[in-house]
DNA sequence: TGTTTATATGACTACCTGGTCACATGATGA
DNA sequence: TCATCATGTGACCAGGTAGTCATATAAACA
């Protein structure tokens, strides 16, 4: 288990003018939004803040303090906007309403917070992250742990096909909607769907078209249709 | 457009006895999956293989060309394995097939050679890979350029549903294998599938359920059950 | 044999990194 | 005004990188 007070900045950083702290922030995210990890330079970032290689050592224990800290920011920006299945989502009627629910969450996050998902996209695929797996499965929403309570749920009350099982409904979700949100952010992964870049009534419904599918293919047939 | 001289070894590479050449590329293979390119140190390879530094750039013009030479040898392992659709996978009930054959390939592909597909997940997913875009739609298999005839054809003579379009068939097949291909070799990925270094019976029986899916989601319904 | 050509070498350069620390500056309170 | 404490500084360190090059060795040919 991960300490928290590894990923608390000195109390020198918090007693900071707020809009110094804040600029700091987005100077820090930023660097290893683009860069990751391991290729992050404090270097470029205190020059390119105009402060002094010290001054960052007085704010925060190591470079590794740093990451854990800015990763923690997005990780509470991420559960702000996506929260937990209310009582709604529950009813196996409303499964893909909750489907769609938390897919849009996920374009509206990247919409909003474009820098926060590229620094995830690259703490995901980067090796030698400190405490990847635990800050990965922090922020996993899109998988078993939010879907599939959900999707046992409908399948017993015959939302979904009986068929079907779990772990697949859920693997089929995450996989659609982790793929249809990379290549929404990410041009070179975008084959076939003209996602990159595009703007959101396009990206809506490129969603809706594939929530469709996975209905059809997941569905209970005509009980919920 | 990349030139293939950049890819091309140096005449003094290719000179070398064969035993030599093959420990050598070996060595720079497992280097590049394991480091990614931008930190793969050539001093840790030189240092392994136990020859110069000088020697290396006697066989490479630079690391460039050494990263290319390696992702190369890559492509063509995996065209070898995967080949261009035959006759038979054009017959519209054949599609799901065919889905099935690329699909298995990838699962030999990682069983047999996983320091390569190492090698490419790297390249997927690292920023500032020299020539990405190109080399990783050299090898983009499962994509538009492979399944989408495939799949306009199919849906032509009502193999597909009609009202799917061609780009959301390719892109759920894509999401689906890819993920699933993911999920096989890197564990950290696997939320609910347990692939993760599973024995291939089960790595085809969960294939297959996916599959099925699929066919559900996007299938013509009972023309080609 | 001697001479030319191909290959192997590793010290070296320039440059980058995260992190440290003695010191300078600013603020606060007596 | 002086003393204390918080904050800011940048030269410096050890260790890493890709790439170079003069030199040594080996092989091939005369």
């Amino acid at each position: 288990m991960m300490k928290n007070e590894l990923t608390k900045p000195k109390q020198t950083f918090l007693n900071l003018a707020e809009e110094k702290r804040l600029r700091i922030e987005k100077a820090l995210v930023e660097e290893f939004a683009r860069e990751g990890y391991r290729r992050a330079s404090l270097n470029n970032v205190v020059k390119r803040l105009g402060i002094a290689k010290g001054s960052l050592y007085q704010y925060f224990d190591n470079k590794e303090a740093i990451f854990l800290f800015v990763f923690e920011r997005f990780t509470r920006l991420v559960k702000s906007m996506v929260g937990k299945p209310s009582a709604a989502d529950w009813r196996p009627d409303n499964f893909w309403q909750t489907v769609r629910r938390v897919w849009e969450a996920g374009i509206i996050f990247i919409d909003r917070h474009p820098v926060y998902y590229q620094l995830y996209l690259n703490a995901l695929f980067e090796q030698d992250i400190p405490h990847r797996e635990e800050i990965i499965s922090r922020v996993r929403l899109f998988s078993m742990e939010f879907f599939g309570p959900l999707a046992a749920a409908a399948r017993e009350r015959g939302g979904l096909r009986p068929d079907v099982p779990v772990p697949v409904v859920v693997f089929m979700i995450d996989a659609a909607m982790d793929r249809f949100l990379q290549s929404y952010a990410r041009s070179y992964l975008d084959d076939g769907l003209k996602l990159a870049a595009a703007d959101r009534a396009r990206a809506e419904a490129g969603m809706d078209s594939i929530i469709e599918v996975l209905k059809n293919g997941l569905g209970g047939g005509q009980r919920y249709p």
